[in-house]
DNA sequence: ATCTATTTGAAATGAACGTTTCAAAGGTAT
DNA sequence: ATACCTTTGAAACGTTCATTTCAAATAGAT
């Protein structure tokens, strides 16, 4: 029958996302991904419908990339708070040596406004990444090895917040240790 | 002599500010520029040289901005810590009308990498803030209002980084309340 | 009124953009 | 081999982009 597809979707999307975080989206051309993907232009049209559709694919791949990071994570991690500090650990990790930030807040502040699709991905993994916190805060309030000061949401969307804003401070500082600082103060609060 | 300058040159950076900060850099097109502030094409380029010339300029008329609110609100309150509230007060208030953000986190995650003279407007920024906050400390903790469990420069890293997720926060979030309730949490561990 | 330097308007420039088109090449199954 | 459908390559499409050009309009100083 048919020819099938000679290349991997799955690394297409890899080497499209990498541009689309060096760059922006609006920065990438579609020249900059034939050229990163080896693909033709056609056949980028063909498997993905158009730059869009595939900077959207780009970040379903990056936020289930963190999730499985995350709930790797979360299941080694001997308490709950050591899981959150392993969370923020990785983000720093993977933000301070390329100084890019990360992929889905880079985006909040590019395209939120401007896509309505995007707009919708976006609180989704909002309320995602607020659940995931507020989970690991109530098993620790529970166990005991996280106190009680604040609800378990109010410490959710602090810590949130706290995350969105290494994103930033990644792209701007270099020292790593100034961030595992941040990182410090920042979860200090919950013992 | 000759023919002066009709229009404020100030008026036409807030302008400019606007749609910059409605659509980002990348976003905004001369158009919209001709469109926004009324001025000729030719005038724009006469007045600030080139679309990035005129967006720099914005970026320090928004610090300006910034700067003297400030100012005003760190010489008027009774303690450092609540000088610091009304900043991170001021930054919400200003984030949440408008679901925009900061259009300096804007720029950053758009145009640190891509530029070098703002990656600089940028660094310098962020010297900026790091300073403003570490006097704030330093003063409280001199009074005894704020505590000493870290040290200046760790909580100014600390609040920097918090004020920088409220900005990605205000984009995604429209409830004001859980925005006060993430700058009262991250506060909260200074007292 | 005249000169002079500037602003203005409108058109043009040339490059880059995302996307489409379509004939040729390619691989799979009959 | 042949038929079938996909991928591929290259060119072209129509827009939009930032910027330039330049003659005409404009206004302060002489």
């Amino acid at each position: 029958m048919p020819k099938t597809e000679t290349f991997n979707k799955e690394t297409v999307i890899k080497q499209a996302t990498e541009v689309f975080h060096n760059k922006s989206y609006s920065l990438t051309s579609m020249q900059d991904l034939v050229d990163a993907t080896g693909l033709n232009r056609s056949s980028i049209y063909n498997s993905f419908g158009s730059k869009l559709d595939l900077y959207m694919e780009c970040l379903k791949s990056y936020r289930s990339n963190f999730k499985c990071k995350v709930e790797e994570l979360t299941t080694t991690a001997k308490t709950p708070i050591k899981a959150i500090e392993s969370i923020f650990l990785l983000n720093i990790k993977t933000n301070v040596t390329n100084n890019l930030g990360c992929l889905i807040n880079n985006c909040t502040s590019e395209m939120a406004n401007q896509e309505a699709a995007i707009k919708n991905f976006l609180n989704n993994n909002h309320e995602n990444m607020i659940q995931l916190f507020k989970d690991l805060i109530e098993k620790g309030q529970f166990e005991g090895s996280i106190n009680t000061n604040k609800s378990s949401n109010q410490y959710a969307l602090y810590l949130l917040n706290s995350l969105q804003g290494l994103s930033i401070s990644g792209i701007i500082m270099n020292d790593y240790k100034h961030l595992e600082s941040i990182v410090k103060t920042t979860l200090s609060i919950l013992n």
